[in-house]
DNA sequence: GCTTGCATGTAAGAGGTTACATGATTCG
DNA sequence: CGAATCATGTAACCTCTTACATGCAAGC
């Protein structure tokens, strides 16, 4: 219901072809909102025709002509109704969690190797986003004038940062937990 | 993907009719794991068909007869064998973060709003969590017994209460930024 | 008499995933 | 010479959501 909102405002932040949109649905946006190419040239044609967006086809050389995508009026309308409306409650889908209580009819080592694994993308991923706030947002480099966009990315950033700081916490939790299990009579 | 997982373990927990699977889903494993009846219905015929559950047909007097499922020894090696692949990275889709970049481009008092009701929810929800946690984990009424799956059923617990927690710290982060934004000149 | 709870489903449509397809350039 | 990057798409399939449907019993 809102890869089309979230398309409004990558390409409001910055006009883009679906190619490059389908990169930053690799990078920062991807953070808060996956979505495949294949999804995001649906959605765009789509959102062109209903006149949301607007295209300018931009030949190039030595590569494929692209479109270079932009908001028209009536998306920034239909943004401004969205961000109106009441933030619906996320419908959750945490595998790990399922797997945690499935591990009770289980051997939990298979699982702890698992834990272990997953705890190290998780940590990886705190680096990256600790290295681009301070290459965006809070090193030396980083431009000083403050501006409500660049402050409301540095925000979205921080929630994610205290949810991979959350995440790693949990997970050595977990891992305590399924130790002190496997240790003890009856496993 | 995982659907079919969810309900295993949840009918290894305590088998049930699809009924009582839908109302666990509104509570226990709802959250982290959502789902309709319609859904449930449909993928409980399924894995019936394929040998994973068992159904019993359950005659109520006064109640329309129910089918009561338990998992089979084919769900069973299906679970296990799930349990041993590796966990996929979650895809995620958060509509605040979305709406709060979003706000760069509107009037952010409206969404101030908004999040201070969503604030109100999370809170809610902590509370309902940290009531369960004293009910059956840690208050007197509680069973004193160890055991793996209370323990397992515990751990992820603690982890939407910890993720209560981390959000409601976000959200505060939130309103104070579009609050700085909002008293700014230019706004 | 109305709502809530118990109990099960069908059907249409929206949304998302996976596989396949093309074609040029640049880098190792 | 092969892989990766840029750039765009189609098609089949699966999953999920939303709306509709039925029917009885208990409590207010």
């Amino acid at each position: 219901m809102a890869l089309e909102h979230a398309i409004l405002v990558s390409l409001l932040e910055k006009p883009g072809s679906g190619y490059e949109l389908a990169r930053r649905f690799d990078r920062s946006i991807g953070y808060f909102w996956t979505a495949t190419h294949q999804q995001i040239y649906r959605v765009l044609k789509r959102m062109e025709g209903d006149g949301w967006v607007a295209a300018r086809e931009v030949a190039q050389q030595g590569r494929p002509d692209k479109k270079h995508y932009s908001v028209a009026a009536a998306g920034r309308k239909v943004l401004s109704a969205w961000l109106h409306e009441p933030i619906e409650p996320e419908s959750v889908r945490h595998d790990l969690a399922v797997k945690i209580r499935g591990a009770a009819f289980d051997d939990p080592s298979a699982l702890m190797r698992e834990v272990e694994r997953y705890r190290a993308v998780h940590s990886e991923r705190l680096a990256h986003y600790l290295a681009g706030e301070i290459r965006d947002f809070t090193g030396p480099e980083a431009p000083g004038t403050p501006d409500a966009g660049r402050e409301l990315q540095h925000v979205v950033l921080r929630g994610g940062i205290a949810y991979e700081r959350m995440t790693l916490a949990w997970l050595d939790d977990v891992l305590a937990t399924l130790h002190r299990i496997r240790e003890r009579p009856g496993h």
